[in-house]
DNA sequence: ATCCATTACGAAGTTCGTAACTATT
DNA sequence: AATAGTTACGAACTTCGTAATGGAT
C-alpha cells in the first residue's frame, strides 16, 4: 500500500474532482485517475462513482476515508517520530472487556499521571486476540 | 511511503537478519536489504547498525518500529474496513488535560458499555492542539 | 566451510506525462 | 467553448532476482 496513492484519494475526496486534486498535487489529471485505478486494483472495489462530470466517493469510499487520513499523516510523520528523543510515541494497553467495568479507570489516572502528555491506545479484546 | 517496505523492515528487526527475513518474505536478501536503503533513504536517517554479521536495529529505528508496525496493521486491515457495515473503525476523544482526574473515567465506562469492540484513542492536549 | 550482507547489473513492472477522444456544463 | 474524465502509448523510474564479492563465526 502506497500512501502517496492514497493521499491523491484524499485530495479528491476533498476537492471533489480529479482534475482539482490534480491541481493541488502537482500532477496531470491522467495521473491522479490512474493512482485511483491502482488503488480500486489493489482494494478490489471501486472508490469513485464516475458520475458524468464530476467523481463522487462511493459508500465504501466514505468508510475508507478516516482511515485512510490517519494512514497518511502516520507515514508523513514517521521521520520526525524517530528523530525525537526521550519518551514519544503511543501508549498501547490491551484489555481483557470485563476489567473496563472497575479496574482500568484508576490505573488509567496513574498512567496518565505519570506519563501525560502520551496518547493512549485502549483495546478491547479477549486473551486470544489480545 | 511504502508499506511493504515497512512491512520487510519489521521481520528485520524481529528476527535479527535480513536473510531470515528475506526467507520469512520469500525474498531474496538482496531484495530486503534494498528496501532497508530504500527506506533508509527516504526517512534521511540510519535503520540498521551492520554489525558484522548481524543487523541490529539502530536507536532512531526502535524508536520508530511502534508507529511503523500500526502504520502495516492499518493499511493491511483497509479494505475490510470499508466493507464492513454499522460502526466500526476507531474512536478518537480529545481530552483536556486536567479532565483526566475525575471526568473521563465514568464516561469510559459508558462508552465502553454502548460500543464495546471499538478501540479507543485518548489523546490528551490543550484547547489549541485539539 | 558456512552463512550473512552488499554491490552490480539486467529484466519486469510501475508511474508519469503527452496527446487524442468523449462527455458534461 | 471550456472543462472533466478516460485511454493509449512511450519514457523514466523502481523493484526484483541472479551472480559475484567481502566479512564473520
Amino acid at each position: 500500500m502506497e500512501t502517496r496513492l492514497l493521499e491523491s484519494l484524499l485530495h479528491v475526496a476533498q476537492h471533489g474532482s480529479i482534475a482539482a486534486a490534480a491541481r493541488r498535487q502537482g500532477l496531470t489529471p491522467a495521473a491522479v485517475g490512474q493512482r485511483i485505478q491502482a488503488l480500486e486494483n489493489e482494494l478490489g472495489f471501486q472508490l469513485l462513482e464516475r458520475v458524468g462530470h464530476t467523481s463522487r466517493p462511493t459508500e465504501a469510499c466514505i468508510r475508507l476515508l478516516p482511515h485512510a487520513r490517519e494512514l497518511v499523516t502516520l507515514a508523513n510523520h514517521l521521520a520526525e517520530k524517530a528523530d525525537m528523543d526521550g519518551m514519544s510515541g503511543f501508549i498501547r494497553v490491551g484489555v481483557i472487556s470485563t476489567l473496563f467495568q472497575d479496574l482500568i479507570p484508576p490505573v488509567l489516572r496513574r498512567i496518565h499521571a505519570e506519563l501525560s502528555g502520551l496518547p493512549l491506545h485502549l483495546i478491547p479484546g479477549t486473551s486470544m486476540d489480545l
